[in-house]
DNA sequence: TCAATATATGAGTAATTAATCATATATATT
DNA sequence: AATATATATGATTAATTACTCATATATTGA
């Protein structure tokens, strides 16, 4: 079993994942809104998000048959100290061979 | 193909990358020591650090036939600031059946 | 030069993670 | 109550990533 920081960037080492991410760093939406904007199949996108709210990287409010999520503050902040590293390694990443 | 985040992320999502970014944390290494230190097999290890080495997570320093790794100074900053955030999320992340 | 030591690499297999599909649940509307 | 809409879930399959094994390369020392 992986250790908390193996699963913590694992969680966040996928490409639907960030795009979400990113989608909630500008407003919270409801998955219809994500998938459509995305472009992410709604179960798909639904196992995902199941994904982040599991580890709280995102908050939900349900509203009748609505849900909507939202960045917790925590991965606010996250997010966005995480693109200044990236930022720097950013050139170099592509040629990683073990990763695809 | 993964974006530079997505693969910044599945770098160093994996437990084995992990232990060898912390080991490094303390003190440069050569791959021997690496290897009886953290119990990986030599050739498993060698893949590992290819990948930390292509993106720079690492520097490499060679003396002969010994090659010794270090952590890059930016690594260093960043896996200090990645463990308070970790530590945030840390009892959810088990929660996430999504990884394992 | 030959053997030994340290490390790296490629190819194949095993293990993990993501996508898909069918279906379930829950709420709203008529 | 019946139907429609929004979202979630479990199981299967597809794709990606890690591990292993055999072997390659490079350096050192006899």
């Amino acid at each position: 079993m992986k250790s908390p920081e193996a699963l913590f960037f694992t969680a966040l080492g996928d490409r639907h994942r960030l795009r979400i991410l990113n989608a909630l760093l500008k407003k919270p939406m409801s998955v219809n809104t994500l998938s459509s904007s995305l472009r992410i199949e709604q179960s798909n996108l639904s196992h995902h998000l199941k994904c982040l709210l599991d580890c709280r990287f995102v908050d939900v409010d349900t509203k009748g048959r609505v849900r909507t999520y939202s960045l917790s503050p925590e991965t606010r902040e996250l997010v966005k100290s995480m693109k200044t590293y990236i930022n720097h390694y950013d050139r170099y990443l592509k040629k990683c061979g073990a990763v695809s």
